[in-house]
DNA sequence: TTCATATTCAGGAATGATTCTTATTACTAT
DNA sequence: ATAGTAATAAGAATCATTCCTGAATATGAA
């Protein structure tokens, strides 16, 4: 399993009665390049900064459709969407502190899937697993400000 | 772990500054009642019949402070909150064709979330597993409608 | 190249779930 | 009974997201 070059993407993007314009491309090209697992909001700053007349809701209706072309994925998180420019399997680590998602190197054993279909008389397509608590440096920030809120980190939202 | 009783729950509810109102525990019964997952919608319509006056807002209210007794669980689901009576710790299976989402029996490893703390540096407090597929009655749906999109059953919503 | 057509765009209005505000009501403890 | 606190109903406000419009633009055939 290995990243689609940029041809591939063009190939999977160009298809008939479908374009392949800046605005798009450069969405897509913003959330491969970061393993931040962004918001729409903060692709559209992003994307802003080369296309200042881009509206935030081209940025929601690309997103969408490159995540029907299976070219991001879209993750399943509470309030607001979030996306994942790698579209390998993988899970991932929410920190309850400060908010941010992690990719978990370590892979799961991927066979649960069909393990648990084959228990249960569910037709299991796929899963995903999510683990929360504290990241390293929030441990940190947790362990010195021992006995009062006022230190708490505003939360990330990328 | 077993089923808290009325009484236990009663402790749980009931201390300094808190009040068990009939609104409150006609919530807390109606979410514990159901193995439905269901939206806050839901359990306003449920809890409308036996307390007309209620509002939404009070709903909605107090799900979350349930949630945050801990005496329900509040589902990480995309577009709407789910609540689970069922605090035990349990995964589930989403069928992405009527929406359901149904309790799993078997049980995953429970160690997952502490070996793959110790192999990744992150404190992990917990860990949720997500399947999704199909459910034993829509497979059969999904084989009788073959080749038309006409009979998609309309979504589950509870 | 030119033309016809479909796709995409920007901008802004609309939606829908959730939270917030406020005046009123219901408990609880004196 | 009284005072003080917590919770409520009703509805306004918020926020992310989707939808709608008319204009702009890419594409492919002629
Ligand atoms: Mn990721
Ligand atoms: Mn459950
Ligand atoms: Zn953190
Ligand atoms: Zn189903």
């Amino acid at each position: 399993m290995k990243a689609p070059s940029d041809f591939q993407l063009q190939a999977d993007l160009r298809r008939p009665g479908r374009r392949v314009t800046n605005q798009r491309w450069l969405i897509l090209e913003v959330v491969r390049g970061t393993d931040s697992h962004p918001t729409a909001e903060w692709v559209y700053q992003k994307v802003r900064r080369r296309l200042p007349r881009i509206s935030l809701g081209t940025v929601y209706r690309n997103l969408k459709l490159l995540a029907e072309e299976g070219l991001i994925q879209e993750l399943e998180s509470r309030g607001f969407g979030r996306y994942d420019g790698n579209t390998a399997r993988h899970d991932h680590f929410t920190c309850q502190r400060c908010g941010r998602i992690f990719d978990l190197e370590v892979r799961v054993d991927p066979s649960l899937g069909r393990r648990i279909g084959a228990r249960t008389g569910f037709t299991i397509t796929h899963h995903r697993i999510e683990f929360y608590g504290l990241c390293a440096s929030c441990v940190l920030a947790a362990g010195h400000a021992k006995g009062g809120e006022t230190s708490k980190r505003a939360r990330h939202r990328p």
